[in-house]
RNA sequence: CGGGGUGUAGCGCAGUUGGUAGCGCGCCUGCUUUGGGAGCAGGAUGUCGGGAGUUCGAGUCUCUUCACUCCGACCA
């Protein structure tokens, strides 16, 4: 490809609204256009990038034993209502109507359309297992885009759907799937990716993994642990705590004038928060309904797990008047309040502490749970933090990272084939719910995260594996038809030796041409110049600067090829 | 959903008490230049987000609407 026929504009200064360095150097390269929000159309650089990525996913899932089908955009609603989750979901999903007024829905995820394919035809034991995969264009409606590519409405996904007839042979093939995930990544060159525990979510079932590439401005928070390697996201991540148990003391309500946060109770009490009983509040989405959580003093709730024990979605409380709820001295004891009460299990062997006494400006010492209150069920609520527990070794080593979701794999039991009524026959000619898993992949997310992780401040370092381009040649005097003359022939004969070669043929100032391969990221770059062609040689350096050199005019094609075939091996894998 | 902020040329931004629409980069032409975003000269490009209003006159004031964007969704 010659530059001077390449559809983009790259940009000296990025626009205003760009937060992370991924999207700045991806827009400014002129990778992606906006369009509207959370929409970008894809430039042929990045473009070509997708596809390589494609490729490599296509190589690992028919590896695995997959087959690549395609599942329609446009669905029935009346599908989605089998499974329930015409409803379930809520406005990510875009909903219209077709001309004759019946209800469709834009796929944001193909569970329901696997089981169509799949229910009827598979129905004989002798069929499973079996895995069937797309790579198309999901739309979901997200509330807040971010990032550029990072996080967008219409985006590229490869999502995989596998069939068992066991749980055991799930888990094996779950496995399996793991391993073609971590191939996939280290062949496109995500070099800090990280499988981590996860919560469900929306998509139901039990065991889920999220495949994280470790990066500042990652949305989701990690709870990893070096010393034995556990890893979770901090949604599904177990909290321990230690507690000193102390001694039994007496229940005295006490007098604590305007004293209302945990802070301002640890001063005036000169106590530590580990030794308090924080109130936290949340209220039901659907009925309003007051759940009032018991946590210790220096912990936080986490909303995930919360709403997973409560079954419903929930949100943190408007305290009214009306609601007898005393805010600021709220406890268990004498709590009048129409509430459901949840008890963290980091509140566990804490003989006594300190909570409100569900009257203004008083508190109880010396609560203890049981003896107070009564026997409790204690649940895990609370939110891990730097140093704690790690629910695996035991150590207090847990650190806290940032990481973007590129990839997930989920079990999903028989949510979709019992919903929706796929069943086959077992040797013994029963009926049975085939257990499903599904597997996926963003792959414009990827892009952006590879370019997060990779770059300097001039521009992306793409891996070879996936860079639009192998090679490119940097013509730094057009108009001298010696130096033309090279370029030509060697973009000639590099093409002829099956390596993707940009050529940038431009007549341009050099230092204009160098700041647009940088922001290019090709990873082997060749220059040639008036001085080049009088030394007889031509220049190439490595984008992530490893190498620089030159080379005799007469064998650059060779050593060329052979640095991008060596360069190429690194990943084969 | 709540609260800010911003909409003026492709991009980044100025625009005073209301009085003919500006700058830098980019783009086009020519000449000179040529190893890290060159210089000179000339040129093109605007529904000032949309609508309504006040006014002799609105980018500027008022109302309305749309879009984008950031923060929050919070510990009693």
């Amino acid at each position: 490809m010659k530059v001077s026929k390449l559809l983009l504009e790259t940009l000296r200064d990025a626009p205003g609204d760009c937060i992370i360095e991924s999207q700045k150097l991806m827009t400014r390269g002129g990778y992606m256009k906006y369009m509207h929000n959370g929409i970008y159309s894809l430039f042929a650089p990045t473009k070509r990038m997708a596809k390589k990525i494609e490729n490599i996913i296509r190589e690992e899932m028919d590896r695995i034993d997959g087959q690549e089908v395609m599942f329609p955009v446009v669905m029935p609603a009346s599908l989605w209502e089998e499974s329930g989750r015409y409803t379930s979901i809520g406005s990510e999903m875009a909903r219209f109507k077709d001309r004759s007024g019946n209800d469709v829905v834009l796929g944001m995820t193909h569970e329901e359309a696997a089981v169509h394919l799949a229910r009827n035809t598979a129905n004989s034991y002798s069929h499973y297992p079996f895995m069937i995969y797309q790579i198309q264009t999901k739309f979901r409606d997200e509330p807040r885009c971010r990032g550029g590519l990072i996080r967008v409405r219409e985006f590229t996904m490869k999502d995989a759907y596998s069939f068992h007839t066991s749980q055991e042979d799930l888990e094996q093939y779950y496995e399996r799937c793991y391993e073609a995930y971590e191939r996939i990544f280290k062949r496109a060159g995500a070099k800090n990716v990280v499988a981590v525990k996860s919560d469900s979510g929306m998509m139901g079932g039990s065991i889920s993994h999220e495949f994280m590439l470790l990066a500042d401005i990652g949305e989701d928070t990690l709870a990893i642990c070096p010393e034995c390697g556990y890893k979770a996201n901090m949604e599904a991540a177990d909290v321990k705590v230690e507690n000193e148990s102390g001694e039994l003391e007496e229940l005295k309500k006490i007098h604590t004038p305007d004293v209302k946060t945990i802070d301002e109770l640890c001063e005036f009490l000169s106590i530590p928060a580990t030794k308090l009983c924080k109130a936290v509040v949340y209220q039901k989405n659907l009925t309003d309904e007051y759940i009032i959580v018991f946590i210790r003093g220096d912990l936080d709730v986490n909303e995930t797990k919360l709403r997973n024990f409560i079954g419903e979605e929930i949100h943190p409380a408007i305290i009214t008047e009306e609601s007898g709820i005393v805010a600021g001295f709220i406890g268990a004891v004498n709590q009048n309040a129409k509430a459901q009460l949840v008890f963290d299990s980091s509140l566990i062997g804490l003989e006594s502490t300190v909570c409100g006494a569900n009257e203004v400006d008083y508190h109880y010492v010396g609560f203890n749970v049981k003896r107070d209150f009564g026997e409790v069920e204690y649940v895990d609520v609370a939110k891990i933090f730097e140093g704690a527990i790690c629910p695996c070794c035991g150590k207090k080593s847990i650190t806290i990272s940032n990481g973007i979701e590129v990839g997930n794999i989920f079990q999903l039991g028989t949510k979709y084939t019992k919903s929706m009524d796929m069943t086959y026959l077992d040797s013994n000619g029963v009926a049975q719910h085939p257990i499903m898993g599904c597997y996926g992949i963003g792959v414009g997310r990827l892009i952006a995260s590879i370019c997060e992780e990779s770059h300097d401040d001039y521009g992306p370092i793409w891996p070879i594996s996936i860079a639009p381009w192998q090679v490119q040649i940097c013509n730094l005097r057009k108009k001298n038809e010696e130096v033309s003359a090279v370029c030509e022939k060697l973009y000639d004969e590099l093409q002829k030796n099956h390596v993707e070669v940009l050529y940038d043929d431009r007549d341009m100032r050099p230092g204009s041409m160098f700041a647009d391969a940088d922001l290019f990221g090709i990873p082997v770059r060749v220059v040639v110049s008036p001085k080049t062609c009088e030394k007889g040689i031509v220049e190439v350096s490595y984008r992530d600067k490893s190498f620089k050199g030159e080379i005799p005019m007469d064998t650059a094609v060779e050593e060329i090829t052979k640095m991008v075939n060596d360069l190429m091996k690194q990943y084969d894998i």
